[in-house]
Formats: structure tokens, sequence, C-alpha cells
RNA sequence: CUUCAAUUCGUGCU
């Protein structure tokens, strides 16, 4: 069972998702019966509209399985429907969870931004955090995606304040959907400032800072930054 | 030993 669930994965991964399905099939037609990691695995190979109904076969089959009170295979039905835009079925499934973490809450939050339901995506960052779940690195990425697409400059500072109290600020995700989001409010000289101050700049944060400046007017600036991306030896995409 | 969430352009019938 562990080398099927490897090679399934290994399928999903590598974004082969007809062969991953294929596989999946396979295994139960020789008597495996799909266990957790399966049946988590193969979800995420129904993550674009056109595998939904697929994705919602998994899902009877994981209450027919009985997995459907583990917390990972729940997981990975929140992030199904929500990337296939289903996100009402998302939401329904994470509502009726018995038990959430935070990748729960990033997976619906990530669906909403995904879809532009961007005021939706704060709503539910709100609701999580009166639970008292405590957001991540990765959920602030996606709740400043949110902030930015809306403009949204002062909650973007509300959320900006929780990054510093949860410590989180100086991760390299975290500054990028900063420079992003400050871009998107037309806050260049912010925008700037954070992209000087990082500790960390990767591919992603040179990439957010040059489209930034080359979407306000700041062309020149721009050029300046892609030739001292490259003299500082990181490679363009 | 194998599964789950995320950030940085565009994805435009000019």
């Amino acid at each position: 069972i562990v080398l099927w669930n490897s090679m399934i994965a290994g399928y999903v991964l590598s974004e082969q998702c007809v062969k991953a399905v294929e596989l999946f099939h396979q295994m139960q037609w020789e008597g495996m019966k799909p266990d957790k990691y399966s049946l988590g695995s193969i979800l995420g190979a129904c993550i674009c509209p056109e595998y939904l109904n697929y994705g919602k076969q998994v899902h009877t089959h994981t209450i027919k399985s009985g997995v459907d009170s583990i917390l990972s295979v729940n997981n990975a039905l929140v992030t199904m429907y929500a990337r296939c835009g289903s996100i009402d079925n998302a939401k329904l499934v994470l509502e009726e969870m018995a038990e959430r973490n935070v990748v729960s809450w990033t997976a619906l939050i990530g669906g909403y931004v995904l879809h532009k339901h961007d005021e939706e995506a704060l709503k539910v960052f709100c609701q999580m955090q009166r639970t008292g779940m405590k957001p991540n690195d990765i959920t602030f990425a996606s709740v400043l995606r949110a902030c930015g697409n809306l403009a949204a400059l002062e909650n973007g500072k509300q959320v900006l304040a929780q990054i510093f109290k949860i410590g989180v600020d100086t991760n390299v995700c975290v500054c990028n959907a900063l420079v992003r989001m400050y871009a998107q409010c037309g806050s260049i000289g912010d925008a700037r400032k954070v992209f000087r101050n990082a500790s960390e700049r990767d591919l992603g944060t040179w990439n957010a800072m040059i489209s930034g400046c080359a979407q306000h007017g700041h062309g020149k600036e721009g050029l300046y930054l892609f030739e001292k991306m490259l003299s500082v030896g990181v490679k363009p995409d």
C-alpha cells in the first residue's frame, strides 16, 4: 500500500493526474483498499473545475472508507472544492469538520482569494481568529493578497500588526506578499521600504518589486532593479 | 517509509 500511495503521490506531484487516477483504480482492481494517504493524494489530482465531479466521487469514497473524520483528508477535501471553484462546498466541509487546523482555514481562504472573493477571504480570516486559531506565514501570504486585490491599505496595515505579533515579519513569502500588497495599493514607498529591509530576497521578492514599479510608472527604477537583480546572481524567470 | 494549505507578472475576442 505504501508503494501504491507513493506512486500516486508522485504522479500528482508531477501533475500527471490522469496517471494518478489510473493507478488509484488499478490498486483497487488488485484488491487494495485505499487508505487516508491514497485518498488524500488523489484529491490533490482533482483541483481543477473539470475534475470536480470526480472529486465529489472521491469525497463519497472517503465517507464509505470511514476516513472522513481524519483531519488531513478533510483538509484535502476543502482544498479540492476550493480550487475547483466550489467554494460553498469547501466551506461546508470546513464547517462540518470536528477538528480544524491552520491548514484547513488557509485552504479555504486561499480558495476565496483564487476566485477573487477577496472580501469573503478577509471575513473568513477574521472568523478564523475568532475561533482562536493562530494564522501562520502561509495564511498571511493569502490574506495580504486579498488586501492587495482590494487595494485595502488599512486592512493590510492591520494584518501587518498581526504579522509582527506572530513574529513572521521576516518570512520571505510574507515579505513578498507585503511588497505586492503595498504596490497594488499604490504605496510604492512602503513597498520599497519592505523590499529594502528584507533580510532575505528571493526571485519572488525581486519580481514583486519590479512589477510594482512597472505598474506604477516607475519604469526606470524597475529596469535598474532588474539589472541589480542580475548583478547579485538571481536568475529571472 | 507514502497524503493536506501559501507568496512574486500575464493568461487579454484591441
